[in-house]
Parts: structure tokens; C-alpha cells; sequence
DNA sequence: CTATCGATGTCGTCG
DNA sequence: CGACGACGTCGATAG
């Protein structure tokens, strides 16, 4: 990611014209070409951008423009379509890059925190004897939906989704890779737990040795309100 | 503005809960005390954020956090909610602050308007024999687009938008209904004008006698250049 | 102030 | 890939 502090205008064409005139702004420019025009203020949206997919390119300015103090022209233009963002830089204050890698993405805790909640309580669903060890427990590479132990004291990893599809697999399959290498844990085996599990996605956790487990939540939330209406 | 990249983690709680696993990201906090996380893809949104107005506030890491490399936590609290965000920085790569001063903000050339404007300078692209007889026609529940006679002389109501969906069929339909019970102008027939026009749209129109007629912006302010150039 | 509507909406899901 | 609905929607405007 390249950030540029710099003195700028811009101009867009595409679903509308508009252009911003003079200011101080933050340009933020991601590994995926995309273009961010930032002031110091407002909401998350930026006052101009570009989406992927596009591809921007440095041009000299007109001679017209240079005397207004154009030093140099960032042309971006989107792929598909026809939209187009042209930044004038007057003057760079500052240009930074870093490498930032992929980034494993937002996890929204809806129902799926609501689950995990009841699962957490309701533990002897996973089998007699079963006990929770926690919630969200910490690993490298991101927290583990709940850590248990089965009737012989052995660590279980389970996983839980509101749809059981492929990508939650994988995921405890990476969690499952890691936490068998500690051998304080070793051998943690795996659960996939979700309110719906597709069929691809059961045979591949099958295939690999996890255990899948259909979750009731309308019976988990009955469940729960009877226990706390009795105690 | 201040600009962090910094390996992090992040938790938001709000009108929804949801955490970012450990990743490098890049930071940044606005003059107005708002936050942005992003990543080094995807669109303008970010990763998660904080709106203004909120306060950021630095705390020491809980000792199990600082074990997990948490150096710092930065807790940014929205003033009028319990919206909060919390952001474990497990590392600081940069951490730069530039002065950008106030924005004049974007300036819009409108569309709809314009596409309406053109319509009405280039009334023949609806038929031949077609007039316009006014803009902003205006009925008990808001204005029309544009009233025209054809080339009978009867009444046409036009419905313009930027993208034709079913609820611009739904007003013209209202439009159309009102005007109707009107004997001075019945009968009143329906176009639907859009740069784009969804399928589902389309039927519905068709189904009710409306018709549908493509805007090619690009053409008409084309169109409009030529006139302005010859006469 | 609230209600409503448009957006360069963006983002997921499903067919 | 395109349609459809939800969104931590945001933001402007009318009442």
C-alpha cells in the first residue's frame, strides 16, 4: 500500500462528473490498483476513489496545467467500464509504501456469536462427558470458536458456522494443522459445527477426519431459556 | 491526519459484533477523531471503523493480551452510542501525522438532472412529432419528470432515471393513475427513461402499457455539444 | 428534529 | 455473471 500526502485536485467521470478542487488530501493507493482520496474528516467514504479493477498511470501535465502548478497527473482508469479519475498533484508532502499482505478479513459475530454462546453452555451436546475449555481461544493465526476436551481428557477443536460450507473446513483445517504441533495439545482433534452443513463441505470434513454436528438453535435457545427460567 | 501502519488485530461491537484476526493494516485516525482500518484491496470501505464523533483512548494491554504480543490497545469510543472499537497493536511499522486542513469538499455535476435536461432539449428522441410542454410538471404528489405531447397531440408522461428499477415504474404508475382522472388530459401514456433499465422493471412497465426507452447519456451530451458548436 | 430517498452506494447470497 | 436484498449503510433534503 502506497499512502501520499500531497496537495491535489481531481476530477471524475463515470456515473457522474464532478472534481474537487485544491486541498491538502491523503491518497491511498492499494496493491490491487485501487485509489483512495481522503480528507481529514468525515465519515469512511472518501471524497473520490476508484475501484479495483484498474490501473492508474503517471502522465506530465499539459503545458496549461503546469503553469497553474500542476507538477504531475495521475490518470486512473477503471477496466470494465468507462470511469476515470484524474489526480493533479501540485505538491507531495509525503509518499510511503508498505507491504501489507492478504488480509484474512472481517469475521462478523451475528448468530454465529450467539451459537458459539450456546454451544459454550449447552457443551454436552458434543457428546457425554464432553467439557469447555474456552471460547475464542488464541492461536496464530486467529481465535478458535470454542476448545474442548472429550470424556478421556483429549482437546477438540470445533469450529462453528451458521452454514457449514468449504471455507469453514479449510479454516479448521489450518486451526487443526497448528494446534497439532503443540505438543502440549497434541491430539486435538475437530468439530464442524453449523445450523446447516452442504453436502461438499460435510464430505470434505469427513474426508479429513472431522467430526460434523448439525446444530439445533431454535432447541438451544429453548434450552437456555429454560435453564435460566428453572435456576 | 494521522497515518499507522502496524500489524493488528480489532474487535467492534455495536449494532453488530465482530473482531479482524492479526494482520498488517493501515490506520487512520482524522482530525475528527474517526478511525479507518483498511486492507491493501478491496473497495473504499474499510475493514472496520469508528465514525465521528468519538474519542480514541491508549491503555496498557491485559496481561494475557501482552503475552499474546499486544504492545498497545487503542480503544475509540463513539460519543453517542455504546458503538466501540478496540484495536491490539502488536506492532508499529510507521506512524506519521500530516496537517490537511479543512476540504472544500466534492463538487457534483448532477446526472438525473442533466439526463432530464437533455430529454427535454432533445424531445424528438422520444418519437417523431413529439413536444415537450414542460419540466417538472407538477400533480398533488410531486412533480413529473417531463409532460410532452406526442405527435396527436396527446399527453405523455415521462419518468426519467439513472437506472430504470421497479420502484420508478411504481411512481410513474402513480403519476400516470392520478393524471388519468383528469379529463383535461386523458389519456395520459407512460415512458419510462433510464440510462438502464432492469429486467424485472421492464416487464412491470411493459405489462402496464408503459414504454421503455434506453438514455444514451454519452450520446445526448454529445448530441448537445454539436448544437452548442453549430448554432 | 424525524422521515424519506438517492448513491460513482458496497457487499453478500443465490440462481 | 446478473438479479436481489441487507447494510454498523451514509448523506442530503423536505416537512
Amino acid at each position: 500500500m502506497r499512502v501520499v500526502i500531497a496537495r491535489c485536485a481531481a476530477r471524475y467521470t463515470g456515473r457522474l462528473s464532478a472534481h474537487l478542487p485544491l486541498a491538502t488530501r491523503a491518497i491511498m493507493v492499494k496493491a490491487d490498483g485501487s485509489v483512495l482520496l481522503h480528507s481529514d474528516g468525515g465519515s469512511y467514504k472518501p471524497l473520490n476513489w476508484m475501484s479495483p479493477p484498474c490501473t492508474m498511470r503517471e502522465v506530465a501535465p499539459e503545458p496549461e496545467a503546469s503553469e497553474r502548478g500542476v507538477a504531475l497527473v495521475w490518470v486512473v482508469q477503471h477496466q470494465k467500464s468507462d470511469d476515470r479519475l484524474e489526480i493533479d498533484l501540485h505538491e507531495v508532502l509525503s509518499d510511503t509504501e508498505h507491504e501489507l499482505g492478504v488480509d484474512p478479513g472481517l469475521v462478523k459475530d451475528g448468530v454465529e456469536a450467539h451459537l458459539q454462546e450456546l454451544l459454550a453452555e449447552q457443551v454436552s451436546l458434543l457428546g457425554d462427558g464432553y467439557t469447555l475449555v474456552r471460547r475464542e481461544f488464541p492461536t496464530a493465526i486467529g481465535p478458535v470458536d470454542i476448545m474442548a476436551k472429550d470424556a478421556n481428557g483429549a482437546s477438540v477443536a470445533i469450529e462453528i458456522k451458521r452454514r457449514g460450507e468449504i471455507d469453514g473446513v479449510e479454516q479448521l483445517t489450518r486451526y487443526l494443522e497448528l494446534l497439532n504441533r503443540d505438543p502440549l495439545l497434541a491430539p486435538v482433534s475437530g468439530v464442524f459445527a453449523a445450523q446447516e452443513i452442504k453436502p461438499q463441505a460435510r464430505v470434505l470434513a469427513e474426508d479429513r477426519g472431522i467430526r460434523c454436528l448439525l446444530l439445533d438453535y431454535e432447541g438451544m435457545r429453548g434450552a437456555e431459556d429454560l435453564s435460566t427460567r428453572l435456576f
